[in-house]
DNA sequence: CTCAATTCGGATAATTTGTATCCGCTTAAT
DNA sequence: ATTAAGCGGATACAAATTATCCGAATTGAG
């Protein structure tokens, strides 16, 4: 039950391209520099991203990722799902099929033990699901100032994204 | 995100003694075998939970496992945090530390994402509080009916402990 | 009171998973 | 044509999970 922490990495990014200008695009590299992440690495994860639909790549010269959507439609689980999978994190065996009472009680009911925990993601599920990217940008910015966010902006420009 | 298979293996344990007369207990190799798994990493497994204070053990002939309060008062949680530890799932490297905008804003401030996923989480985990070993025991119970529950009593009996 | 059987408990190995990098290929702008 | 950039696969490396073994402690019988 640990969270890869490339869904950090993730939403950061994400959060990072809500900053600009809607449509505006950043490369891979710039998007890793930003937090002083591994480029190579972070670029993995950028590609799962595109393979979920949360990100739109550009390639060849000038190219980059720009958000697939606007950032009020790209929830935190989204990025989730992009990076570890949408399946269940708890994954029943079915221990109790086998042993001394297996083939009492109809089998085709589900384990109300595994039916406890998948209820409990669910809820986990739902709380990341009613959270935008673009609240979360909202708030980093908020807390950034208006230096920080010019700061933020002369980066961009540096980095040939257009600032919001 | 993923749930380690522990878990239910653990849960199905206490399930097992939650269905014995209160007290009784039942030794690892005989908690494994209900379920037909492998004896030594079962036992592994119980001596988190004992670590954890859901489980109290006896040694020497005749020993064993039992629980160490009444089922209703274990929940599913406590037996989570015993085999994966109760630590977040989602550990915050804090990598907007890093880059451009470092230094702006109060740094003493929590981070919008970690508060995100930290809340998830604990709905997450409010979910399982709330569903105890004795419900699921009574859950369990009820689908078996009653051939299945005298075949699970003369399986204990021949194990050594006191059916309910 | 000793001895042997039983059982837990911690240390140890094997396997899988996650982390990270690199390279060739395709695509697009200049 | 040249350069910039994403894409996918192959490949090391590190860490966590899975699994097993052997010693220490306890009980009960003789």
């Amino acid at each position: 039950m640990k969270t890869l922490e490339g869904v950090e990495w993730a939403v950061h990014a994400c959060a990072v391209l809500a900053g600009l200008a809607p449509g505006a695009s950043l490369n891979a590299a710039a998007l890793a520099d930003f937090h002083r992440l591994p480029a190579a690495y972070m670029a993995k994860h950028l590609q799962a991203l595109v393979r979920a639909g949360v990100l739109a790549a550009s390639r060849g010269g000038r190219g980059g990722y720009r958000l697939a959507r606007r950032p009020a439609d790209i929830s935190l689980w989204d990025i989730q799902a992009a990076i570890e999978g949408s399946g269940p994190s708890f994954r029943c065996q079915d221990i109790r099929r086998e042993g001394p009472c297996s083939g009492f009680g109809p089998s085709e009911l589900p384990c109300d033990i595994a039916c406890a925990f998948v209820e409990a993601e669910a809820r986990y599920r739902a709380h990341l699901k009613a959270i935008s990217v673009a609240q979360i940008t909202r708030q980093v910015g908020a807390k950034l100032g208006p230096e920080g966010r010019s700061r933020f902006n002369d980066w961009a420009s540096e980095r040939g994204a257009k600032p919001a």
